[in-house]
DNA sequence: CCCCTTTATCGTAATTTTACGATAGCAGTA
DNA sequence: TACTGCTATCGTAAAATTACGATAAAGGGG
């Protein structure tokens, strides 16, 4: 027979259970994504992995300095990564560390 | 016997598989949460359901103002609820928006 | 009704973010 | 070496965020 407690303590909906560096690391990671503009960049970078800033350019109507602004912050929080290929930089997804920040998500929500 | 491609396309990290208004909900909440002390915020309400602003505030070394300002970004956000409780406010964890965000976040990632 | 408690809002200052044009740097090519 | 293409950085302006004190609003007790 289940006994059901009625009364606090309930059970949370998550629990949160971070902190330190890996908390900063990941509050880093939700601030670079909680901007639309370079949500949509990790967005295209889905669909054109190793592409240039060029083709982003190209594809956001915004100017060129900002954009690499933008991949300059996503880099920082670890959402990508960039190498320089000849004259250009080739940008791709940063899997060990989405592969990071999925399994924190899954643990503290 | 099972054929490997060794070419592109390769499988991505993740889909990021989400646009229109569920994106710019999900952008908010990222944005909501990529701030330390509103993260500090959202632990404390884990372990101190209902409490009321006066507890976040005598928690937080910040003035009342600014843990006023910070609830009402992420009640906005979809984070957390308030109730008025005569002339105090229970602020708890809207669950059912956070299970959307474990989803929709398990789903694109 | 007056006071006390609690919290939201207002006004404002400092900081950060976002965006742009201009410029510099770097790699490859003629 | 000069030139072209690509991108990062610099300088700067506008906008948004963060923080605070002061004030207002609203509920409950005397």
């Amino acid at each position: 027979m289940e006994i059901k407690l009625t009364t606090y303590p309930s059970e949370p909906c998550c629990n949160l259970d971070i902190s330190g560096e890996e908390q900063t690391q990941l509050i880093a990671m939700f601030k670079a994504l909680g901007n639309p503009t370079r949500f949509e960049i990790m967005k295209f970078l889905v669909t054109h992995p190793t592409c240039i800033t060029g083709d982003i350019v190209e594809y956001l109507p915004i100017a060129q300095a900002t954009v690499s602004q933008h991949l300059k912050v996503l880099k920082q929080a670890g959402w990508i990564g960039g190498i320089t290929e000849g004259p250009a930089t080739k940008y791709c997804l940063q899997e060990d560390n989405i592969a990071w920040f999925r399994e924190k998500v899954g643990y503290i929500f």
